[in-house]
DNA sequence: AAGGACGACAACCGCCAGGCG
DNA sequence: TCGCCTGGCGGTTGTCGTCCT
């Protein structure tokens, strides 16, 4: 076996890549008959590829390096295509609209990148798999969110996930407002101090005192489990329509969560579904309007593409997030999408659907 | 200024499913 | 029906840049 390695400059960036070259027998079994060359694409094949696929289009991946002129394997090209090369690829870093995407259809289909990266035009499956595993899951874990299920973690779990000072970090980085959303617990909204007696949060989560008041608005946060606390706002009206509505809405950019507490990168998923997901369930003397008039489900025979406009769901709408121009793929929406321990609450499934 | 830690991201690996002979 | 080939996908690794001490 015979390796040859030479420096070459890699990709966009410039960057220094480490090349090699690997005999016959070596890589997949796709290219295992041919000299193949590994590591960062210089602009050169870069270049090859292009115009190459320009010309020709891919066709058939395996005879793409030959007849592009390239020492690459199929597999490589057509990853090299479709990850970086593609012209209507949207550079650049994500935005919150599709952050706030990203965590929601998450929620849903789990680590189901291709088809996350399906509703962001622009984006592939690994740029979502990256930025999912270098941000957004450290994100969920610093507000006390498991990544896998978006549940709450329990205090012991977080503590584990954080393992040491990771909180403080990502906090420092990350979390420039910290995720609070809000409730009123005014004597008169009876369905919320229900929803917060069936909750049975873990004690750190809440500071019982404050429920006390008469009139409050009281605040989940959920930036640091260990800062976890209710927070009497007293009367700030400003709050007063952004009242937590639990239940009433399925996604989170259209849950009516108190915008100006929220953080930028828009951490309402917890007022959602997964709020429920440790075996709880909110137990309404009288289901949210919406819920009552929740749609039959449709059948995946007759439609799997649901595109529901927004203004159906008065009260749970953000103009300005979320999945406005995208639409759920309705054929993964079987069972064994939702990840082990995930508490499946299907009118909140179906209701991000509609909310889609 | 130097070196280590960490983050971002490109690329690879291995598995699986579907098509085809 | 079986085996091979190929494309697609998710998990993981490797590399470089930046930040921090």
């Amino acid at each position: 076996m015979m390796m040859t390695c030479t420096n070459e400059c890699g990709g966009e960036g410039g960057r220094v890549g480490l090349v090699v070259i690997l005999e016959e027998g070596m890589g997949h079994h796709c290219c295992s008959k041919q000299k193949v060359k590994r590591g960062l694409w210089s602009p050169e094949e870069d270049e090859k590829l292009v115009k190459h696929i320009t010309a020709h289009g891919h066709g058939c991946w395996s005879s793409v390096p030959k007849l592009a002129g390239l020492q690459r394997c199929g597999k490589s090209c057509r990853l090299r295509w479709i990850n970086y090369l593609r012209p209507d690829l949207k550079r650049g870093s994500f935005t919150e609209q599709e952050e706030r995407t990203i965590i929601d259809v998450h929620r849903i289909l789990g680590n189901r990148w291709a088809q996350i990266a399906k509703h962001l035009p622009g984006r592939t499956d690994n740029e979502v798999k990256n930025f999912w595993n270098s941000v957004i899951k450290k994100k969920l874990i610093a507000q006390g969110l498991d990544p896998n299920t978006h549940n709450l973690l329990s205090p012991h779990q977080t503590k584990a996930k954080n393992n040491g000072n990771t909180i403080s970090k990502l906090n420092s980085h990350h979390d420039q407002s910290g995720s609070v959303f809000t409730m009123d617990t005014s004597p008169g909204n009876k369905e919320i101090i229900d929803a917060k007696s069936t909750l049975s949060l873990p004690s750190s989560y809440i500071n019982s005192s404050a429920l006390n008041g008469a009139s409050t608005i009281a605040t989940f946060e959920f930036q640091n489990p260990s800062n976890l606390a209710w927070t009497d706002h007293g009367t700030h009206s400003s709050h007063q329509q952004s009242m937590m509505e639990f239940s009433s809405c399925s996604s989170m950019e259209s849950t009516p969560i108190s915008t100006s507490s929220l953080p930028s990168s828009g951490f309402g998923i917890l007022a959602e579904n997964c709020m429920w997901g440790n075996g709880f369930e909110p137990c309404f003397d009288h289901a949210p309007p919406q819920q009552q008039q929740q749609p039959e489900k449709v059948s995946t025979d007759q439609e799997k593409v649901y595109r529901v406009s927004n203004h159906e769901f008065n009260g749970c709408q953000n103009a300005e997030n979320g999945f406005d121009s995208s639409s759920i793929d309705f054929e993964f929406m079987d069972s064994a999408l939702v990840p082990p321990g995930m508490y499946c609450n299907v009118n909140s499934m179906d209701q991000l659907a509609w909310d889609c």
